[in-house]
Parts: C-alpha cells; sequence; structure tokens
DNA sequence: ACACGGTTTAAACGTTTGTTTAAATCATGT
DNA sequence: ACATGATTTAAACAAACGTTTAAACCGTGT
C-alpha cells in the first residue's frame, strides 16, 4: 500500500511539473516536494529521472496507444469487409480522438496531454527518445493506412503532410488554456467532440487538397 | 571590433546550442567553450543567460517579422486598390515564406529556424514570453486579415484554424532534417520554394474548409 | 517475540549551475 | 608616451542539481 501509494504520488506530481516546466526546468527536489514524499524515493523506486519520466510516458500511453491502435483496426477491417476504401476522416479519428478525450479524464490526464505534446517539441534527447519509442509502431501502422486511402498522394507529400498534422496536434495539446494569446474576447474553451471536429475539419482538408 | 567580434561569436554559439538542446539545457559554459570567449563575457555583454536569449531572438526576429509585415500590408493593399478580397494563400505566404526562406541564409539561418519553432513549444517562462512579445503585434494583424478574407468562418473556429496552422508551422521549422522519424527510404530534402508551397497547399485547404 | 525484506528517512556526496569580483589587458585619444 | 575607459581574464562565489549512503522504520510470516 504504501509503495503504489508513494509511486502514484511521484508520478502525479512528475507529470504535472513536467508538463508545466518541461523536464529540464523539473528538479527533482520540486517533484517529490509536491508529492510530499522523501527526496530519494525517486532514485529507489524509477532508478533516477529519467526512469521517473520513462514510467510517466508509460502509465498513460500504453492505454491510449491500445486504444488508437484498436479503433483503427475496427476501422479497416470494417471498411475491407464491405469492399470499401476506408475514409480519411475516419482514420484520422482514431488517432486524435482519444487523444483529446484524455482532457475529460480530469485534471491529471490533462497534465499527460500537455506533456505529451510537449514530448514532440522537446529538444531531441531523452524526452523525444521516449516518446518516439513508443510511438514509433502506431505511427508506421497510420501513416500505411492513411497512404491507402490517399493514393493520389506521393508518399513524400503524404509524410509531409502528416507531420503538419502532427505539428497542429501537438500544439494543440499543449495549449489547453490560455497558454496562447488570444487576441480579444474569444472564446476557446470548446467541449472535447466539438474540438475534435473542428481538428478533423482542418486536417482532412489539408490531407485531401489536391497537390 | 573585439567588441562585435566576441558579441557576435556569443551570439552564434548560443543560437546552434539553445536550438540544439533547449534553453534550459544550454549552460553558459557550453555557449562560451563553443564561442571560444571568457565564461563571464556573456554576463558583461548581454546581462545574463536570459538577455543573451532575448538578444539571439531579436537579431533575427527583428528583420524578419519587418518583412513579414511589409509583404502582408502590400498584399492587402494591392487587393484594396483592385477592389478584391485578398486571397487567403496570398495572405499566409507572407507570413510563412520569409520563415522557409531562412533556411537557404545558411547553416546559422537554419538554428534560429529551429530555435524559433521550439520557442513555441518549450514550457512557458523565459523563452516563450520573450518570444511572444515580439510577435504578438503581427499575429494580430495576420488574424485580422485573415478574418476579412474568410468571413465565413466564426471568430472561434479562425482562432482554432489559426493555431492549428502555428502548431503545424512550428513543428516543421523545428523538424529540420532527420529528426522527425522517417518510415523508410522518404526524401523529405525539398527546397523551400517546394515546402512552402506544399505547407500552403496544407494549410489554404485546412483554413477554408466548410465548418 | 523475533527476524527479515521492503520502504522511508536525513544527511552528505561530488558536480554543475549562473553570477560576481578584482586584476590584467587592450584600444584609443591627446 | 601616457592616461583613460572599455574589454577580457582567471578565480571564486553561493546555490541547486542528481545521486548515493547508511541508519531508522515498517509490516509480515514464522
Amino acid at each position: 500500500m504504501g509503495q503504489l501509494d508513494t509511486k502514484q504520488r511521484i508520478l502525479n506530481a512528475a507529470e504535472q511539473l513536467f508538463a508545466r516546466q518541461g523536464y529540464h526546468a523539473t528538479s527533482l527536489r520540486a517533484i517529490t516536494a509536491a508529492a510530499g514524499v522523501n527526496l530519494a524515493a525517486v532514485n529507489y523506486h524509477f532508478g533516477g529521472k529519467e526512469g521517473l519520466l520513462e514510467a510517466v510516458f508509460l502509465r498513460r500511453l500504453e492505454p491510449l496507444n491500445a486504444s488508437r491502435l484498436e479503433q483503427l483496426e475496427a476501422v479497416l477491417s470494417a471498411a475491407e469487409q464491405s469492399g470499401r476504401i476506408p475514409e480519411c476522416r475516419e482514420i484520422l479519428r482514431t488517432f486524435v480522438a482519444p487523444t483529446f478525450r484524455l482532457r475529460d479524464l480530469g485534471a491529471e490526464a490533462e497534465n499527460f496531454v500537455a506533456l505529451v505534446g510537449r514530448a514532440l517539441a522537446e529538444p531531441r534527447g531523452v524526452p523525444m527518445s521516449i516518446f518516439v519509442r513508443h510511438m514509433a509502431p502506431l505511427l508506421e501502422r497510420l501513416h500505411l493506412a492513411l497512404a491507402r486511402s490517399l493514393p493520389q498522394l506521393s508518399r513524400e507529400t503524404l509524410f509531409l503532410r502528416l507531420h503538419f498534422l502532427i505539428g497542429a496536434l501537438s500544439h494543440i495539446m499543449r495549449c489547453n488554456e490560455k497558454c496562447m494569446m488570444v487576441p480579444e474576447g474569444i472564446e476557446v474553451d470548446r467541449k472535447s467532440e466539438e474540438l475534435i471536429e473542428e481538428f478533423l475539419d482542418f486536417t482532412t482538408a489539408g490531407l485531401e487538397a489536391t497537390p
């Protein structure tokens, strides 16, 4: 009990601080103080700062990617059974929707959303490499599915557009509140489902644009 | 001569290291060592690490934004004189093209491109706040111009889509080389002008999508 | 009651951080 | 040639970093 409790409290505190300040700018002392545990607990339970970051990622990324993969395969096989080419928008939805829906799981998960969004932007190194290691298989699967859904695009163009999409997604994910400079009197607190459709409007149009 | 030389060498080294490792992960000792100057020179010439970062930004951001603003006003007034509504793609081009063209100015400017791309992603704090301070006026101007060019969009939707665009831009700017995980045998070394058009294809289609 | 392995604790480890100091060096104008 | 102000230098500063240590603590099974 004590063990799980301590580990969980460290994970929660680290998730919040990593998301808000970044990996390098967050000290173990700040994390353990916020978690109310001893400084050495991080090295005892996670082997060090780097192991802690990986654990923070894994805790939520594993079920998230499992959900994404499951939905993707469902869309693909449903299309295949009815002899259709799967729609680009539906493929994207399997990747995008679980991400946005994380925000509805409470403030803790929202921190994770910002953290993931930031991992794609942090300098090459620890956070990026850890994240890529756990995302690469899913991304390759997605790339392949999109290539079949958009045969008119060259592989290079599709690859570029997929990265435009990833950039847009990671940016909007790390700007959960008023991080972005809103010009004046604009309400940006959309429901997650609305946000998903807004995002799909933009990105499917971009992906399907005639080259 | 000695002064300018020292300041310039510090700026170049800082630009490169900040871009590659991030602000917090780069030490003044690494910068001064790479620049071949004394450690104290940073505090003497720039007042500290934060002042150095601001100087790195300002050196290139000022002429860059001046160029962007000049082109934007040119497009707007040309459209107004001929009684047309300025095209969305041309408005975007004034903002996007000078950014991509920086990559043709040599490896040094390329580091700056990555640095700017990263500033939009770094944790809230020093780099982000410095960057926003120098970008806000231009972004408001751009937002206004797009609102006129896309009257069918609600202010909230336009605002969201503009952020999708900024996210895509900053992402592709910080992934200059093989930072992104390319699946297999895909050549992504596009010429800047090709990249601009690819980016405009994607983002104009996204912005103009029917809501 | 006792012993034992897992856990927590306080303290210290050696490094590295950004910044400061005071002396040395340089360039420049008279 | 000399004096003056700007620049560079080496050295040191306190503070904070991630990590390690050894002792104290805890619950559990015998």
